[in-house]
DNA sequence: GTCCGTGCAAAGTATTTGCAACGCC
DNA sequence: GGCGTTGCAAATACTTTGCACGGAC
């Protein structure tokens, strides 16, 4: 990848004089379908399905290209490895609530606490003289059916 | 490590038949007087001026330990490695906000905000009956000086 | 003396990179 | 056709593990 990260967020796909092709449409139609959190390997083998000649390598470049140009996010559940999800619009900025029992992972909504975070947000900000881009929560318990009996 | 999981927390280490040794307390002592937050590998180069024999496996080795033992924290902040910090009673449950230009993380307690916090907690124990155990709170953005023209 | 802990080297896992072939525009 | 993109294999980066020796209790 050798463009400027200027290029990313302001331009779509051609005017950043990238191109559209199979791996990169497949990889975004999965992960824009997918309700969970997918490893990079887990996506490599749901498109292997789709593209049997898919590379590692190539599912790794467009999760890092689609990353920067901020169509998915990567996130970190300290197991080792990355996963991703797709950024919907409706649902941006939710955090995640992982169960320390069975490693399910929950999307957890902001328009709820949408206050609270805002009021926490600017008081860091206020605070520290820091510029906050962007507020990552995560939530370490256990679930609802963990907690059964 | 063949220790059950019920010792740790509950005792000391002798308690556990956990021996008290150079390495181990080479370690705390260093993060302990430690501000910032140092990966595996700036804690071996450190430890080996005190401890010039030891090995980059114990270092992990004890991390390990130490952060079962919940003398220490394990964190990520997406790099790739992960950094740990001693955890002082006096500013437990603080979060970090991340200089994305720098790289620099900042250290923000917990007491100013903690009543938000506390709502926050609560909010997502009712909507999710999911059994919050520790909040993890990473604010990425740009720090003071690197707002600076 | 017993058994835990350590150093070393090797293995493991996730991710990145070099390069020639390929395929969009 | 030019140049961005891909697949493969090799390389890299961090972390873990096996094993025999050393050290704490």
């Amino acid at each position: 990848m050798r463009h400027g990260g200027w290029c990313w967020k302001k331009h779509g796909f051609k005017e950043c004089g990238l191109r559209k092709t199979q791996a990169r449409e497949a990889l975004i139609k999965l992960l824009s379908q997918t309700e969970g959190h997918l490893t990079a390997e887990e996506i490599f083998w749901k498109l292997k399905e789709v593209l049997p000649g898919i590379g590692l390598a190539t599912v790794y470049r467009t999760l890092e290209l689609l990353t920067q140009l901020g169509i998915i996010k990567k996130l970190d559940f300290q197991e080792g490895k990355a996963r991703f999800e797709f950024i919907k619009q409706e649902e941006r900025d939710h955090h995640h609530l992982i169960c320390k029992v069975c490693g399910k992972i929950i999307n957890y909504p902001p328009s709820e606490e949408y206050q609270v975070l805002k009021d926490l947000t600017q008081k860091i900000e206020q605070d520290f003289d820091f510029k906050v881009e962007t507020l990552e929560i995560q939530a370490y318990g256990v679930c609802k059916d963990c907690k059964k009996p």
